[in-house]
DNA sequence: TTGACAATGTATCGAACGTTCGATACAACC
DNA sequence: GGTTGTATCGAACGTTCGATACATTGTCAA
């Protein structure tokens, strides 16, 4: 019935909507078997115990989100345009995987040693994007703040804050919002004098 | 040994610390009532459930924070000093208080009903607080965004955000950083013409 | 002094938890 | 055709959970 490894698949997926709809603790593994047909002890056989399906999960996020922002990142334009697309990548790529991202902000003080670790190698590893991202624009005396690092943070805050508030169902479009996100972004982070264009002399 | 009433305030500090540390499912009535040093019974006989302990939580905090908030709100003062000076003082005092923020923020999903009511009922008055401050700003056209509530969701965002990075350890201090985002917040919000005075015409 | 009532403690409950176990079914390999 | 490895199962383990029942103490008005 089963092709190899689709349980392993399916147990995964189940537990990021379970986790994120009810948190770690708030999860059993029993409602993750029964969300899939399967026993108990079949996701022992795949994953040891809970928190290694929580590292599973977490893996699959970082192959998949971080690779969506790199690759945003790494387009060949203006630092600023690179920089306005991440954010809008950002929003769009993370509101339809918003579950995922629940996940990885949600849960730290429900994991052990190794998972803290796991989680912040993540959250880490998408903060570098955005860093290096804003690299030029300071090079370029654009940035407002000194620090790098907290400009980043303070992006970061509306992009995450922005899955917490934002409905489908609500007045705003995901597109408009997302702009509105990206508009508050990039005012908040750079110092812009009107001229936008002249700017790729660096 | 101990004063009337003593307890329950002790009960409903010990639980937030504890809720904040570890989250709601996190945390049994047992490591409450031990933190204490008392009985199980006593817990339920001072909140009935460990769920009316979260709303006596949850009263405390918007006691506490948003009567804070409230004040800097309603200082005489420009608006746009009006608009700094409140966030300045969300970051100071939400960060002495960042136990009791991030109960609001974190825990959400375990709630019943009536749990979660009240925790929007808390989170909306502190939207509506910068709403209103906004307001005046948005009349003068000062507003960057189409719309009051996005952007006070965009600088909550990075107050919110702000607890979560800032380390006490780190090399910024709580003043420092806190200017940093007063600054993002001020620049992402609004359209400043580097004229500043001149403003309170209205 | 006593009686009511709030405050606190002890003992216990059933349910749910994460985890482990021994046993299959079945495919692949030797 | 025996051996091995993987996927799956149901049952049970010991622990902890939120909650309750009931007894005891403390306090203060009648």
């Amino acid at each position: 019935m089963s092709e190899r490894g689709n349980k392993r698949e399916e147990l995964i997926q189940a537990a990021i909507s379970l986790f994120a709809a009810r948190g770690f603790r708030g999860t059993s593994i029993r409602d993750i078997s029964k969300a899939c047909n399967t026993s108990l002890s079949n996701i022992y056989h795949y994953f040891g115990d809970k928190e290694g399906l929580v590292l599973a999960i977490l893996e699959t996020i970082s192959e998949k989100l971080v690779a969506s922002l790199r690759e945003a990142a790494q387009e060949d334009s203006e630092p600023l345009d690179r920089f306005r697309c991440l954010v809008l990548i950002h929003c769009n790529v993370g509101w339809e995987r918003s579950e995922e991202g629940k996940i990885l902000f949600l849960e730290e003080e429900h994991l052990s040693q190794e998972g803290r670790q796991v989680n912040r190698r993540i959250q880490h590893e998408i903060l570098d994007i955005y860093r290096e991202v804003l690299r030029p624009l300071k090079e370029a005396g654009l940035l407002r703040g000194d620090s790098l690092t907290v400009t980043a943070f303070n992006v970061l805050a509306l992009v995450n804050w922005f899955f917490r508030w934002f409905r489908n169902d609500g007045p705003m479009s995901l597109q408009e919002a997302s702009e509105q996100v990206v508009s508050f972004a990039v005012n908040g982070a750079l110092r812009i004098d009107s001229s936008v264009a002249g700017f790729s002399q660096r």
